[in-house]
Parts: C-alpha cells; sequence; structure tokens
DNA sequence: CACGCCCGACCGGATCGGAGT
DNA sequence: CACTCCGATCCGGTCGGGCGT
C-alpha cells in the first residue's frame, strides 16, 4: 500500500508526504504550513496523516529560501558564560521562544575584529535580526563594523544594540550615566569621599558613560576626583587591578567602584584574599546587578537592571515591524551591606 | 559599465556576482566556496574582484539546501542564564567557532515536554548535530524524546547527551556517581556525620548519581544516611529548602550537599540570612565548581567539572566522524571553608 | 589529450495562474 | 460561476558532464 522504497538519506521531504498522501506538492505545502488559500477537509487530514505517519518536519533552510525570509535572530555576546551576557541571552531566548524563531548565538571574545567578521558571517544567514550586546562604539574598527552593519540593514535584517548606541540602528538603552551618577549620590551620602572606578578600556561606550556618570556624581556629592584603573571587564581583571591596589596601599574607607558587577566581586574577593574587610574596611560597588550579588558577603551594592527583560526588549526590537524605541529603563540603585555608611 | 540597475530587495546574490565579473555561476560558486576544481587565476581575480565590490557573502540557507548539510550545530540547555549552562555553553560556542560552525540555542525551561518539542523544532534547521545538555532520563516523557532523537539520527544529525546517558547517543560522560562519592569521602574524614542532600526532582539521571554516590560515600565513611530534599536546581530553591529546614531546626555540624552548586550557593546565602554560620555552623558542599564558588563567602567546597571543555568536547562529539568515546573525565574534590574541619 | 569554463539538473519548498468539476 | 487542486516557475546555491581551445 504505501510507498515501501527505501529512503535514499534524509529526512522525509515535501514531496514524500505529498506522494504518501496522493496530492501535489501545492496542496501539502498549504495545509502543513500556513496559507491564505484553503484546502478541504478531506486532502486536509489526508495530509496530515501522511506527514504524522513520516514524522515530517519542514526544512528551514529550503523555507527561508523559497519565502525570502529566515526565522533567525543572531544574538551576538562578548562571552556567554559572563552572568551579564547570560542573563540577556536568556531574555533574549525567551522571547525568541514566544516569537517563533530561533537565537543563534557567537562569541566576540571582546575583541572588535572579531565582532566586525562575526557580524559578517552572520550575515549569511540573512537573519531577521541581529541583537549587538557586546558592542564598543568608539572603536578603531568602528568604520568596518559600521559598513557591516549597513549590509546586513541593506538585505531588510534589523540591528539593534543593546546598552551603547550604534549610528543607525535600533537601540536598547538604559541610562548608564544617570544610574551611575545616582550611585555615586547615594555614596556620598553614605560619606564616602575617596574612590578608585575600576573601569573598561577606553572608548567601550557602556564603561565610559558609567565612568563619566560617576564622576560627575562623586563630584556633586563633595567627592574627591576619583582615581581610574583601566582593565578588561571580567571578574579576574577586577581581582588583578584590586590585588595591585592594595599592594600600593589603599586607606580604609576607600570606595572601589567596579564598573560592573563581575569586576566588583573579583575586588571584593581580593581584598578578602589580602587579608582586609570588604565593606567596612574597603568598600566596593558595581552595576548591574547580576544574581550573584545577592550571595556574595556583604552584599554588593549595585544598580539594578532588568538584564532580561532587556534581553527581550531586544528581540522584539529586532523583528517587529512597527517599533517605537521605549523610554529607556531607568535604573535602580541597591544598597548593600558592601558599602556601610561612614562615620 | 557596471550594472546599474536598483537592486530589487535583498542581498546580492552568486547571480549578480556571476553577472558583475562576466563569468557563469558555476565558476563563480567554485572561486568563493571551496571546491576540488580549478579555477585560472584571472578568474577568480575578476570575481573576488566583484564579490567585494558587492559585498557578496553566501546564503546559508541556500548552500545548506544545495549541499545536502547545514554548517549548525543545535545546543538544548535548562537556561542559559545558569551559570553551569553558561560555562558549557561558552565552550561548545568556542569549539563551533573554531570549526566554522554556528550554534543555534534553545531553553527547556527544565520542562520534558518542552525539550521534545525542542528537539522536534530543532529538526527542521537539518542540523549536523545536537547537543543535549538538560536531559533526564527516565522522565516520562523518555519515549517521545528517544522517537525524536531517532528522526534527527535518520536525517543524518548527530545527537549527544552531555551527562546523562540517552540510549543511542553519542555521550560525553563525567564521573557523577564517582565525583560525589569521592566528595563524601572527604566529608566524612573530616568529621561529618550528619547530612541533608538537597537534590533535584527524582528522574533526573545527574541528581541521582550524584545522590547515589554521596549516599554510598557518606555511609562508607560512618555518616549516618543522609536526608533527602528534593526540589529543582536552581539557586532560589536552594534557598527556600534550606530556609524551611532552618526552621525546623538543624543541628550545628550539618552538612548541607547541594547536588549542584547553585543549590549550595542558594543554601549559604539562606543560612546566613537565618542568622547562623555557613561553614562553621552548617557546613555546605556543591557539585560543578561554577565560577562563582570562589567568590562567595565561605568558599565553597565542591567538585570541579571542567565545564568550557566538556562543552568542547560535546561539540566535537556531535561533529566529527571518527568519535570515539573519550575516557569519562574524572573529576577532583575542592574542599574550601564551607566545609571546615569538625573538631 | 589536458585543462578549465559553461550549461543544466537538482536540492526542498512557496506561490501564482490556470484548469477541472 | 464558485471552489479548490495541480503544474510550473522561482528562490540561491552546488556539482557533474560536456565541450571549446
Amino acid at each position: 500500500m504505501t510507498d515501501t522504497t527505501v529512503r535514499t538519506g534524509g529526512a522525509p521531504t515535501l514531496h514524500d508526504v505529498a506522494r504518501e498522501a496522493g496530492v501535489s506538492l501545492a496542496t501539502a505545502s498549504r495545509v502543513l504550513n500556513g496559507s491564505t488559500r484553503k484546502v478541504a477537509e478531506a486532502y486536509r487530514e489526508r495530509v496530515q496523516a501522511a506527514a504524522d505517519r513520516l514524522g515530517y518536519t519542514a526544512n528551514l533552510s529550503a523555507q527561508a529560501i523559497a519565502r525570502g525570509t529566515s526565522a533567525t535572530v543572531a544574538l551576538l555576546v562578548a562571552d556567554i558564560a559572563d552572568p551579564y551576557f547570560g542573563q540577556i541571552a536568556s531574555g533574549v531566548a525567551h522571547a525568541a521562544d514566544e516569537a517563533g524563531l530561533i537565537v543563534t548565538i557567537a562569541m566576540t571574545e571582546r575583541d572588535p575584529q572579531r565582532e566586525v567578521a562575526l557580524v559578517r558571517a552572520l550575515r549569511g544567514q540573512r537573519p531577521r535580526g541581529i541583537v549587538l550586546a557586546a558592542s564598543r562604539d568608539t572603536a578603531s574598527d568602528a568604520d568596518a563594523l559600521t559598513a557591516e552593519i549597513a549590509s546586513v540593514q541593506s538585505t531588510g535584517g534589523r540591528v539593534v544594540t543593546l546598552g551603547a548606541a550604534l549610528p543607525g540602528t535600533r537601540v536598547v538603552a538604559y541610562e548608564n550615566e544617570a544610574g551611575a551618577r545616582a550611585l555615586a549620590g547615594k555614596l556620598t551620602a553614605l560619606g564616602y569621599r575617596d574612590a578608585v572606578v575600576l573601569a573598561g578600556p577606553e572608548g567601550l561606550r557602556t564603561s565610559d558613560d558609567r565612568l563619566a556618570g560617576f564622576t560627575a556624581g562623586f563630584a556633586d556629592g563633595g567627592g574627591a576626583t576619583p582615581r581610574i584603573v583601566r582593565g578588561q571587564i571580567s571578574r579576574d581583571a577586577g581581582y588583578e587591578a584590586t590585588a595591585r591596589l592594595l599592594e600600593e596601599g589603599l586607606g580604609p574607607g576607600t570606595l572601589l567602584f567596579g564598573i560592573s558587577d563581575v569586576v566588583a566581586i573579583g575586588a571584593i574577593s581580593a581584598i578578602r584574599d589580602a587579608g582586609r574587610a570588604p565593606g567596612s574596611d574597603i568598600a566596593v560597588a558595581g552595576f548591574d546587578d547580576i544574581a550573584t550579588g545577592r550571595d556574595v558577603t556583604p552584599g554588593l551594592t549595585t544598580v539594578h537592571l532588568p538584564l532580561e527583560e532587556l534581553g527581550a526588549q531586544a528581540l522584539r526590537a529586532a523583528v517587529e515591524d512597527d517599533w517605537t524605541p521605549p523610554a529607556p529603563v531607568s535604573l535602580e540603585v541597591l544598597v548593600r551591606d558592601s558599602t556601610p555608611p561612614r562615620q
């Protein structure tokens, strides 16, 4: 009865289903994948039954070609093992799932050149959108990146940057500068006057903005101009930088502002490993409110960022036709025990 | 001179390049994408120049169809925001990048039914391989999952499970049971006799194995049979379970074994929040050695897992033709301050 | 006779115009 | 004259066979 031919290689195709059901390709296509046209109930059932019997699943690549648009969104992060990016990715993936889209992920490893190369490679997927979560702005390769971005857009792909705004892209912003300023305000109110900022490399927009906001806020509150130490934005970099600072000598009551929570958490560990007391002796604050911040001791003072929600927003920005820039999410300062009041 | 026709829609196609270079489609294809055949240097240059001028990038979907094999690998995790999965994903992505493959990611959110549905959906990509990092084994839907897996394999896709072995798949294993047993051994040697295991849901293979190993090792070392409390494998679940335990009353010197580090870290926070002392009062141990374990206080005693390396191994298992199961990586117990010697 | 280019069939599916009842 | 199904064409590539030099 049914076709007993040994299937040569791969998965059952629409042709197979059509033959099995005794209908044309076009009809099978219509019942299995949406379409405006109608198909009589009898045919519909026959096709469905055949598809189930064969275990048919549409080949997404073929659909992408035929339809001229793919169901994928690309996400570019610095390192998916970093909780900051992990939470963002989680939000992106969640929203993508709801929209029936597939997420492909790539890591820049904080290398601007890799970022350009990856955007170019990702272009091959003809994604509906690309979410750039790891971007710098004033980088040396900004032009190359801009060019790639333009290419993506010319193929109908949306490009959205999360955090730092990149020219000509949709951007999901949050108020780095205002947040850092508010944080500095609270800290000066708590009595802090001396600070060191553990910043990222110059030109990294997110870092630059937070640095600017913090510096301004700290000055407004009566603090001294903070010293700036630059390094990678990672736990280990924060640890190393802090260890060096402690060797040089750091007075009690000094505040360390890690440009991001991972840096701050590295700093806390370095302080403890040096035999000093994080919080009461050397205070520490961060930015992002990654989940870990609740579990370190003392609890990390930081600026709350709704990371998963930001990821979800970014995805929506990447796929929605009618998208209007939402108001930048406003941030909330969370004072925990890593910055006790100075008496 | 050059064709000034307004490009209708999308990206430049190979046709465009061929026309621009004045060569045939086949020739353009051969120079731009590898091929055994040779093409004269003069043509090669003409084509390259044209491609560069147009900013051509091959359409991966079209290639996938034409070649009959796609350049993607799918990764299934429970939640990418969980550092355990984040580090694994990082390893997978890294290795994929080296192999010139693209990684698509999906989250099961710890729902077995979702897992089945996702594998089915992922099948549409005709991936070269699927890495299942979030799998249970003795689940109710095991049959459905097995069926989906078989389908993937029949289309030439490799399926590899990380951690728990799934029938008929390549598996990257690590010694959950032996590791937990070794951990229990060290802990009894430190003087612990009473333990509570914060385990995952029954049927979750990884959890079951660790539980079995720990129980056996603890008994061997002279400890009492541990009490078992089950919950989700997450920081919050660990926190809640521990808070409840503390309310019921937990004697000093009790050891809490979190089936995974995230659970253990939740436990530490719960102990501290309850006004007790993690480590000296209630000891805590975990499993996985996620990065955060170094930064909590006291440092978390755990079993080291080379998560990124495991991810990389899984990717290789998913794509290599000649793959032989590597020896299961052996694990190392790391005793830190969360389990001080009992006197 | 080799070498190296071009022609054409094909991959899996979407969609439009036409045809059958 | 409605409905609804089918054949043909196209999407963007790959690849083997044929053919000119």
